[in-house]
DNA sequence: ATACTATGCAAGTGAATACTTGCACGAGGT
DNA sequence: ACCTCGTGCAAGTATTCACTTGCATAGTAT
């Protein structure tokens, strides 16, 4: 799909924009951080706008969220823990910096799509899974439920993207095993 | 504090931060923005940096949570619901829409320990209520309690900044009632 | 009336930025 | 041996940006 010199372009630009944001990731920077000359890029992208628009063609630069990759057995505990590792896999610190990165008007109209997607995507499967299980369900508002939990998930990853070990130690894996307990209890029939 | 034409700077330049972030914001849209010179800028601050550093003065334009924002009676979802309401009438859309606007590297230094310290604050706040109320609540992770407490306040708020109603039509007041709810049910002893 | 202050206006400066061009050179294929 | 292709290198261009300066002017205080 892209040839080396490329790769490396596109690495080293979205490991840019990962730090410093979009604006403030300079042909040159990217050209010194690719072990390349500067010229290079523009043989190789039309601009600096096309290489990042080439790295979203890539699964490793782009969080993309496939409903099918969500698969549940009608157990509550069990399938809401797999949903959060499934999302947490695709939504990973690396894509919320990625994506705050990206945050600039120049990118607006081509990002904002994409970006999107994922908390709907995942909302639409949530509201879905509850409607599924309303009969071990207490209550009825599966857009709140769906929201609460995308909110709890999308919370922990974005601050522990923004703060690292400086907000808390907890991990991914022990905040999802405890947040989804204390979620399920909250929301099933006794 | 400020002057009237030095308000209007600040506004200007904050407004625009918001929308385009830092590095895409010129003294010139701010200029224009405020409807005054651009001459005018550098005579009442120092350069484009002492606008904003200057903008946290203001608690306007600052986040700030004091320890002492939060009250509680010792129920747990009258307390929730009002820390709830109290994080979110300080961290508000304008708010995260700031924070974001100000991630760039020529800033980090100055506003990173701000913006950490109010999730710290309020992890803290939760931490310290939970374990005051422990003969209520079932298990001892307080932490991990709070992490999810915070998360899906602070989730919530900042998919509300991001997509506004294209993710959702749930307002703040609804979602803070329901997802206490839920969360007291998940952790309090039966 | 006089002086001072705040601002506008127009012009400009030096640095940085995205992007370009012409030439050289080395590796690989034929 | 020759050609082509990818890349480096050096120089350059037009634009934009933060920031400056000198002068004119209107409002305010004394």
């Amino acid at each position: 799909m892209f040839d080396e010199t490329q790769n490396k372009i596109i690495n080293a630009t979205m490991n840019l924009i990962m730090e410093r944001g979009y604006s403030s990731t300079t042909t040159k920077d990217i050209a010194i951080s690719a072990g390349i000359n500067e010229c290079t890029i523009f043989r190789k992208f039309k601009g600096k706008k096309e290489i990042v628009l080439s790295a979203m063609e890539l699964s490793e630069w782009n969080p993309e969220l496939k409903e099918s990759d969500f698969g549940y057995i009608g157990e509550l505990e069990r399938d809401l823990i797999s949903f959060s590792e499934v999302y947490m896999k695709r939504v990973t610190p690396k894509m919320v910096k990625v994506s705050i990165g990206l945050r600039t008007p120049e990118l607006y109209s081509d990002t904002a799509n994409g970006i999107l997607e994922v908390p709907l995507t995942f909302k639409k499967i949530l509201v879905n899974y509850f409607s599924e299980m309303r009969d071990k369900i207490e209550g009825t508002d599966y857009e709140n439920m769906a929201m609460m939990f995308l909110s709890m998930n999308f919370g922990f990853v974005f601050l522990k993207a923004s703060f690292e070990s400086h907000l808390t130690e907890i991990e991914k894996e022990d905040y999802i095993e405890n947040s989804v307990k204390i979620f399920v209890r909250g929301i099933e029939k006794k």
